[in-house]
DNA sequence: TGAAATGTTGGGGCG
DNA sequence: ACGCCCCAACATTTC
């Protein structure tokens, strides 16, 4: 009998560490092949957008990298997944495939009948989960079916037998004799013609290492103060582990473990990850909710899409700051900080009318953490028409905001240098600041910085009023 | 994981 | 001393 020969398709878990599938080659014995397939054709609509693929780039980099100090490598390819796994096989003499799930829903489908063929030609083929804490299908009601409420979802988990420890990083990943053909990284034209990452550079490590300082960094000083800090975007209050978490350069495990050990204080940031979790479980229960509101009737709301309010909001400049340093930290560095995030979406939702999918094709094509599941979650809360969404009738007031959790208007100022002139009064209404202040502070409102784009108090009574004749018209599900 | 409008309470100024 | 009013502070309701 010949020995095993095992390909590891990467996907979204770009790491060694607590990596189920590779593990599981290597247990099994013989060679192990590593592999990522570039297949953006397959993920239809919603294919790893701009910032994205950058920081895709990356991690790939990083993890030949990584294999390649195992004395193993990262083959790439190109093409329909199956197609490539069918070279694969045949150039290799492959006798198994393992990878881990992922829950998007083009994917679900894709993979299942990868899966399928694969067996169907005598392959060993297993799956694992690398990417969340609790499976979709384990979690479940009463009366089994999915949960739409997360603390509903949450308790249920809690009560389930805790995720299990990290898995080691293989000690050997045995090579095969001969590896087969690769691309080159380059090849894959990931990264952008034009440079226009140089922030996301500063911002960010993209590596595994990077993964593994934020999650230490985070789990030391900032984590007994994550409740009161994680709204205040001028601290770095949150984790920011979130693009680490969608690539899988972190395992959703290790975060877990790391941060359960810190006691007590560490069941806010446990409840973000739980959030994480219910997203992938509602994409899965619920898998046209990337474009349809969860609420049905919603498709029908009064929406308006007026491309130059869209423009201003996606530029920054909306006129009300802390809108705008959001959608400017976002353009710089490929991230938003989390409550600036539901200000701004709430802002393009509430205050402009613009349907929340235009919102969602923003932020996917911009965040370095575009993750369909949190994505669609995010924006359909907002929005109103998603599970556990915030009421229709709730609107974030973006003044009151900003001078709630931006006091000092240091945020606005890091992102909005044409304010920094204003005092702490002032800086979250510029449009209110006597003439005097404004003038001192060298700013000609309308040409330095715009006037606001919609009057709140008016933006306001629009969406309620909105609202209330969409809800007479729809009284069955609104 | 709101904000605004409306309602209630209680202290103090003042006739 | 007492009632009246004002209004800030807080609570509740409504959108």
């Amino acid at each position: 009998m010949s020995k095993h020969i095992s390909l590891v398709w990467f996907r979204l878990d770009l790491r060694l560490e607590d990596q189920p599938a590779l593990s599981a080659a290597v247990r099994r014995g013989g060679e192990v092949i590593p592999v990522f397939i570039d297949s953006p054709q397959e993920e239809g609509r919603w294919a790893a957008g701009g910032a994205a693929l950058y920081w895709l780039h990356q991690a790939l980099a990083d993890l030949e990298a990584l294999l390649e100090k195992k004395n193993s490598r990262l083959i790439i390819r190109k093409g329909p997944a199956l197609e490539s796994l069918g070279q694969l096989i045949a150039e290799t003499g492959a006798d198994a495939v393992f990878w881990n799930r992922r829950y998007e829903p083009e994917l679900v489908k894709r993979d299942s009948l990868i899966k399928q063929a694969l067996k169907n030609k005598g392959l060993h083929v297993e799956t694992f989960n690398s990417a969340l804490l609790f499976e979709p299908w384990e979690v479940k009601t009463g009366s089994g079916t999915p949960f739409k409420v997360f603390t509903a979802f949450w308790n249920k988990c809690l009560a389930l037998p805790s995720p299990a420890e990290p898995l080691a990083v293989p000690g050997k990943i045995p090579s095969p004799s001969k590896w087969p053909a690769s691309l080159k990284l380059k090849d894959l034209g990931l990264e952008p013609r034009i440079d226009w990452a140089a922030g996301f550079r500063e911002s960010w490590d993209m590596t595994c290492g990077g993964a593994a300082k934020c999650l230490k960094d985070f789990s030391g000083e900032p984590l007994p103060r994550y409740l009161n800090d994680r709204d205040r975007p001028e601290l770095r209050g949150t984790s920011r582990l979130s693009p680490y978490l969608h690539f899988g350069q972190v395992s959703v495990r290790r975060a877990w473990h790391t941060i359960r050990k810190e006691g007590r204080s560490s069941s806010g940031y446990l409840r973000q990850l739980g959030w994480r979790d219910f997203a992938h479980h509602l994409l899965f229960h619920f898998p046209e909710t990337p474009d349809k509101p969860l609420r049905e009737a919603y498709a029908d709301f009064p929406w308006k899409n007026d491309n130059a309010l869209i423009k201003a909001w996606q530029t920054g400049k909306t006129g009300y700051p802390i809108v705008d340093a959001g959608m400017r930290e976002l353009w710089h560095t490929g991230w938003m900080h989390n409550r600036v995030r539901m200000v701004a979406a709430s802002f393009l939702v509430k205050h402009l009318l613009v349907p929340w999918q235009r919102g969602a094709e923003w932020f996917w094509d911009t965040l370095v953490d575009a993750d369909l599941a949190n994505n669609t979650l995010g924006w359909q809360w907002v929005a109103g028409c998603g599970a556990d969404a915030a009421p229709y009738f709730r609107v974030f007031n973006p003044v009151l905001q900003g001078e709630k959790f931006d006091p000092e208007g240091a945020y606005v100022r890091r992102w909005i240098p044409e304010l920094s002139g204003l005092g702490a009064k002032w800086i979250h209404r510029p449009w209110e600041a006597p003439a005097e202040i404004l003038f001192s502070a060298g700013i000609q409102l309308g040409k330095d910085y715009p006037k606001p784009v919609v009057d709140h108090e008016f933006a306001r009574r629009r969406t309620l009023a909105a609202y209330d004749t969409f809800k007479k018209q729809k009284p069955a599900e609104a």
